[in-house]
RNA sequence: GGCGGGGUAGCUCAGACGGUCAGAGCGCACGACUCAUAAUCGUGAGGUCGCGGGUUCGAUCCCCGCCCCCGCUACCA
């Protein structure tokens, strides 16, 4: 770690979030490509200067994990425990370098859900009234009108359990969010980009206009949650309880302390689709109503499907992302991730494509664009960097093509368009491939060395640019092609406009994308 | 049903005041080269640009109708 450390007073905050993940079964590809992208984006703001708050974890109340800790013969705290556990062990095995795993069951959690809750309260805003809707005893939950179905005798079963369901009412405090309608809509208004993709806010803002109405929040058929503030009796229902942890994790509810006024507002919350409406309509409504501004942007991303028979566990498509790392390499698995979709969209992958992804761009373009102009530096110049002579047109030109890169980059990772960043990264290496191939270095060695040393140099300066800039998605093997080139293996974008030194000796060139089978 | 988006080469997708806008990548075929990870470079491959009308000198891109696909349409995390 060289980097030269910028007083960190002087480094712009920047608060990135995962949705907190609800641990009731294992984390599959889904959650991973989630981790994995805000953790470049993470990565990326911290390379280019920022301090860089990351927050993750689980969300481990509710019924169903209570009912599934039931099965499993546990309290729901210990198998929440287990579960949450199982979930940072895969943050880390992905290499996902966030700042705090938050856990809903979290002392300043509860701490903060309360006070938010309060202060929602005070704002006039909840008020006790009664949920009805159909009811299972046995499953303790409640279901939809159209996930219930009249059996031939007469009676209404959940679809999913098959138990039987009544009609039930029972208390339970509501949100008035029927009265943040226009607020909500001004919103989307004044700051469009506060949920992206474009697509998504047209949804969201349809769904407003339609009409909101009040929201219950909490439930006193069951006590895994966190407490109503004067009336132990209820629970906070996810909504409140959930989307809470952003401001937990700097603080909240001391709104004075140095991390609230530092990282709040977020600069964007990482989601899925499937929960869209919570972040960009109750969330900002909550906190409008708590007094706290709104995060900056909510970014909305697709879900995976896997295609192939390979990569999945026979049954249910499951896919262990741990596994799938194992497979591939992890380095490999995160360019894939972030270069084959378009993040925002859905995306289906096979073994096949990851293959093809991962040897055509990784071992092929890059990986052999490193190795056939290392080894002739290590052949032909002893393994010196090698001093350039006067550039040729050619030379201007594709060094020409560097300097937008990182300008370029920041746009694209700012609006979170992460295969966008990459593809144009890719599309310097090959031009840098025709480059190399045009010139033919390995003639000019026998007929112009002088000539050849300034083609190496200029080509090991596209692969020194390109190592920084993939740091982000590939962080160890950024590192080891950095280090190939007699670099630090991290280096902060502020570095990109170093040129290496020539004459400086640099290591044995070695493979770092090895090529994978079919 | 309502609102929104989309149907373009085998596959994944770009595309534009309507007139070199018929493209990229992958795959495939042939050729070149040999520095390199059987990598790289060059060339090519004839896709009614969903269907039918219309406007226009001219539409894949504009209008109308139709077919098909997808997203959202609140208490699931």
């Amino acid at each position: 770690m060289t980097a030269p450390a910028p007083d960190g007073a002087e480094r712009p905050p920047f608060y990135i979030t995962t949705a907190i993940a609800y641990p009731n079964g294992a984390p599959h590809m889904g959650t991973a490509y989630e981790y994995i992208t805000t953790d470049v984006l993470a990565r990326f703001k911290r390379l280019d200067g920022y301090d860089v708050r990351h927050l993750t974890g689980t969300d481990e109340h509710g019924i169903k994990m209570m009912q599934t800790a039931d099965r499993l013969g546990m309290t729901p705290a210990d198998f929440a425990r287990g579960n949450s556990d199982r979930f940072e062990a895969m943050q880390r095995g992905l290499g996902i370098d966030f700042d705090r795993f938050i856990r809903t069951t979290d002392a300043d959690h509860i701490e903060a859900s309360q006070a938010i809750w309060r202060a929602m309260e005070a704002n006039g805003d909840i008020y006790l009234g009664s949920y009805s809707g159909w009811y299972s005893v046995r499953d303790e939950a409640y279901y939809t009108e159209d996930e219930t179905e009249v059996r031939e005798d007469g009676t209404r079963v959940a679809t999913p359990s098959g138990t039987e369901v009544t009609w039930t009412e029972e208390p339970s405090y509501f949100f008035r969010l029927s009265a943040y309608a226009d607020r909500l809509l001004d919103l989307y208004e004044g700051r469009p980009e506060f949920i992206a993709p474009d697509f998504r806010r047209n949804e969201m803002v349809q769904f407003v206009r339609s009409g909101l109405r009040d929201l219950s929040i909490s439930r006193s058929t069951f006590d895994w949650g966190v407490p109503v503030p004067d009336d132990p009796a209820h629970v906070m229902y996810v909504w409140v309880d959930a989307l809470t942890n952003y401001i937990t994790g700097v603080g909240y509810p001391d709104t004075e302390s140095a991390d609230f006024r530092r990282y709040w507002p977020a600069d964007v919350h990482i989601i899925g689709k499937d929960i869209t409406r919570f972040h960009t309509i109750f969330w900002p409504a909550f906190l409008m109503s708590a007094g706290i501004e709104p995060p900056k942007r909510v970014f909305v991303h697709g879900f995976l499907y896997d295609k192939g028979k390979k990569l999945s566990k026979s049954e249910g498509g499951f896919v262990d992302p741990l596994v799938f790392a194992e497979t591939y390499g992890l380095d490999q698995m995160r360019y894939f991730l972030c270069r084959e979709f378009t993040y925002g969209q859905d995306g289906s992958y096979s073994h096949e494509a990851v293959v093809t992804r991962i040897n055509a761009d990784l071992a092929n373009e890059l990986g052999n664009l490193a190795q056939r102009s290392l080894s002739m530096v290590a052949k032909n110049l002893d393994g010196a960097v090698p001093t350039p002579g006067e550039h040729t047109d050619d030379d201007r030109a594709l060094l020409a093509r560097l300097e937008p890169l990182l300008p370029s980059a920041r746009r694209h990772i700012d609006g979170q368009q992460i295969s966008a960043y990459l593809e144009e990264l890719w599309s310097v290496l090959g031009e840098t491939n025709r480059y190399f191939s045009a010139q033919e270095p390995w003639v000019l060695r026998k007929t112009d060395p002088a000539r050849m040393a300034t083609v190496l140099s200029v080509t090991l300066e596209v692969v020194r640019t390109v190592a920084i800039l993939t740091q982000p998605v590939m962080p160890t093997a950024s590192g080891r092609l950095l280090a190939l080139l007699g670099l630090p293996e991290v280096v902060p974008f502020s570095e990109l406009s170093t040129e290496l030194v020539p004459g400086m000796t640099l290591p044995a060139p070695t493979g770092v994308f090895p090529r994978l089978d079919p």
